[in-house]
DNA sequence: ATTGATAATGGAAACCATTTTCAATAAGAA
DNA sequence: TTCTTATTGAAAATGGTTTCCATTATCAAT
């Protein structure tokens, strides 16, 4: 497939969901699909403002929400104030979760113990599902402390 | 122990930390010990509020944040816009964590699966503290998804 | 291809939880 | 009690996110 398209699948999927697929969240995909980072929206904006220039931030934030709802997107706050996504089904990361540095804010990214977590969550999800009748879709787990750093200077 | 002097432990706490024990902060303490609820800031001031006219709600967020770096206190974000604090070592609440409805904003707190969190938490922080060199201090699981209400509403 | 109902957009203004500022006050060591 | 300075409350500022609304774009039906 040539690289010119992206994005083109997910037209379906929105549409599939009764909404339309236009430029805008076109190319708020491809910025999504694009990377590997936190983005917040405002950093979403930016580089989606360099394909169009009309896009707006409002519009992001539209966006943003209902990917949320649809489950394509996860909303995660790290406390600085301003909220991060990460596509769910990630082209380029793997599940992972965080490390979160209650001093510096500074957040590291883990892939370990993935295996006993999956092992875990498939129990936990497949009990709490039943048992409090929610349709879980995703979950979050975020450890906090002290960074390395922050450690020494205290 | 006579049950006026709710606190009064705490302020050897406080000042183990390099910090005072003040009137509004000994109430503080006591609305967040007499709880089992997860209450915002504006929660937290309007209680206190009714034992101390003048205390104020920034001393209130300042209080948090101090509690927070203490380990006393963890802060939740459960996508209301506004933050919500409880007691770690909680004497009422049990450890918990919570399931959160994406769409009605509905939290709904779970202590099943604590034994299987307990053995997988424990294999994790302790290689994660190792490996990424972090003062493993808490650390929060949420699950997301449609409540019963919702997933029938869809 | 054209039409038309209406979903989606962008910019500005509003919102509102949280922070900052600053003069007044209170804690606690000496 | 005195003195240093951490702490406080009120008001103003901040800034991420939402709301409004007139304009535009999507797409199913023609
Ligand atoms: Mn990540
Ligand atoms: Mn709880
Ligand atoms: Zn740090
Ligand atoms: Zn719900």
């Amino acid at each position: 497939m040539p690289g010119g398209r992206m994005g083109a699948g997910w037209g379906g999927r929105f549409r599939g969901c009764g909404y339309r697929m236009t430029i805008p969240r076109q190319i708020i995909m491809k910025v999504l699909s694009g990377t590997d980072k936190h983005l917040s929206a405002e950093d979403i904006y930016m580089k989606a403002h360099k394909t169009n220039q009309d896009m707006g931030l409002t519009t992001v934030y539209r966006t943003l929400e209902l990917l949320m709802q649809m489950g394509v997107v996860v909303k995660f706050d790290f406390g600085d104030g301003r909220a991060r996504y990460e596509l769910t089904e990630g082209t380029k990361s793997k599940h992972h979760h965080h490390l979160i540095c209650t001093s510096c804010n500074r957040i590291v990214e883990y892939t370990d113990f993935m295996d006993e977590e999956m092992e875990f969550l498939k129990r936990a999800e497949k009990g709490l599902s039943k048992k409090h009748k929610f349709d879980i879709k995703s979950h979050i787990i975020q450890f906090y402390g002290l960074c390395d750093k922050c450690k020494k200077k205290k």
